[in-house]
RNA sequence: GUGGCUGUAGCUCAGUUGGUUAGAGUCCUGGAUUGUGAUUCCAGUUGUCGAGGGUUCGAGUCCCUUCAGCCACCCCA
């Protein structure tokens, strides 16, 4: 075993038993965005290390131990991407996408951390994102929040995950926050945990969401984020939820949440469950109205929000939703060196003739129980049979292998009707169970 | 980065206080049925026991190191 190369420690194969769900999850997203009017835009994995420092912030875990960062063979400091939102942004600015105007971008793809891996958690791991830019008002907040609880429903998470909602108030308004909440903790800094004195230096707001019951009180009896808002976030986040609340969309406000990337303001919110273990997140977003202007764009508003594929997947595996399938309707069983030949270009010809089917033809000959037997275990419904006398007559076998019925033949130019015939007579039912949209 | 648990066939797992040649199920292949697949029966293949070192006459079993997986902390999607 330990002379078999192995995957790197956190980066996993995604194999075929679990694509289809991914599929599934992919297609379904992909559609919703249409659906908003969402324009797909694809950046590179590997940006300037600069890039990352200067939006996610110097002193986040993100940027002070998780990244990927090498040099290259110029000596240019690059990382891998662990997360979109600063590529998102540079290639906006980059390319002119920002500039007195809005965007409805989303992407997906594969992001880097180096962490020690968990349920839930992977150094190689995919995001799907959405970022919004140029919208400055609750309307698009509130948008985004309806297009992912549209989501679940279309997932059929719907009752699985809860949305929290918090606001951090303008940048100002947070920094005051930030004093204010770091002399008070000051004062008590014996009576913090050990946790809690690091993040008094890294993210005091953290300290708010201390899991340690010995904090408690003293978090209970600190300054409230809430009470040292700016009225124009105040009123953004009012006019947020009463969207929310006219849109049957339920949520609870949850204080402690801070998010823990810098270029977070006002709006944040995060749809969480509680079947995964510790890593309760699905999708998380908020405002990030300075960091186009950080980045050295022009002051530009800004909202969006990630979700984790690999922790909707297994929300989707917890459900045992039914998924489309993506078996073959058919199996060809060829024997005999001239089936081999023709069965080959027939199944050309019948892919030609009838769009959407699926055939999976059998190659590397073997007798008719072991081509049966895989046919069975392909999952297709039907086998289409060709064998010496079909050749012969021109004809071809069809055995249902899922449903009540006799094995028919068929001539072989007749097979493409029949075929089309049934897929239309199957589709309905194809539908039912797909789940899709 | 810290802690706990676990590594035996492709997969799921037995393997006694350390004792000869490491087992079962499943999967796969072939046959019973030489042109017909979820059943049944028969036969067959499967291993650096995660890796390296140590103790011992003898290690899958005990000790150390290391790697990997899982779970939690931290952090986050």
């Amino acid at each position: 075993m330990s002379k078999h190369i192995q995957a790197v420690r956190g980066m996993n194969d995604i194999l075929p038993d679990v694509t289809p769900r991914w599929r599934f999850l992919e297609d379904t997203v992909r559609k919703l965005f249409d659906a908003y009017g969402y324009q797909e835009i694809r950046m590179p994995i590997v940006e300037a290390t600069e890039l990352f420092k200067r939006s996610i912030g110097e002193v986040t875990d993100i940027v002070e131990k998780e990244m990927y960062t090498f040099a290259d063979r110029n000596g240019d400091m690059l990382t891998l991407r662990p997360e979109g939102t600063a590529g998102c942004v540079r290639a906006g600015i980059q390319n002119g996408l920002l500039y007195n105007q809005t965007q409805r971008l989303w992407y997906s793809g594969p992001m880097f951390r180096h962490e020690r891996p968990q349920k839930g958690r992977y150094r190689q791991f995919h995001q799907i994102g959405v970022e919004t830019f140029g919208l400055t008002g609750p309307d698009i907040d509130a948008e985004l929040i309806l297009m992912t609880a549209r989501l679940w429903k279309q997932l059929g998470l719907a009752d699985a995950v809860q949305l929290q909602l918090n606001s951090l108030g303008s940048s100002e308004a947070r920094a005051a926050y930030r004093a204010i909440l770091v002399d008070y903790l000051r004062v008590h800094h014996a009576q913090l945990d050990e946790d809690s004195q690091r993040r008094l230096e890294s993210n005091p707001l953290r300290v708010l969401d201390s899991k340690n019951p010995a904090m408690q009180e003293l978090i209970a009896a600190a300054p409230k984020l809430s009470d040292h808002l700016d009225e124009e976030s105040r009123q953004h986040f009012t006019e947020l939820c009463a969207l929310l609340d006219a849109a049957g969309v339920a949520y609870t406000i949850n204080p402690c949440l801070v998010r823990g990337l810098d270029y977070y303001s006002k709006t944040v919110f995060e749809w969480v469950t509680d079947k995964l273990g510790a890593q309760g997140t699905v999708c998380a977003g908020g405002r990030f109205d300075g960091l186009v202007e950080q980045l050295g764009g022009k002051p530009t508003a800004a909202m969006g929000f990630a979700m984790g594929i690999e922790r909707l997947v297994a929300l989707l595996e917890e459900q045992t939703m039914p998924l489309r399938d993506y078996q073959p309707h058919a199996y060809f069983v060829l024997l005999g060196e001239q089936a081999q030949r023709e069965g080959l270009l027939l199944a050309e010809r019948l892919r030609d003739a009838v769009p959407g089917l699926r055939i999976e033809s059998h190659c590397g000959g073997g007798s008719f129980k072991s081509q049966f037997k895989k046919a069975d275990r392909s999952g297709a419904a039907l086998a289409l049979i060709l064998g010496e006398a079909e050749c012969e007559q021109h004809t071809l076998g069809i055995k249902p292998l899922r449903a009540e019925g006799e094995q028919l033949q068929l001539a072989q130019h007749a097979a493409a009707a029949w075929l089309r015939d049934y897929l239309e007579q199957n589709q309905y039912e194809q539908e039912q169970s797909s789940g899709s949209v």
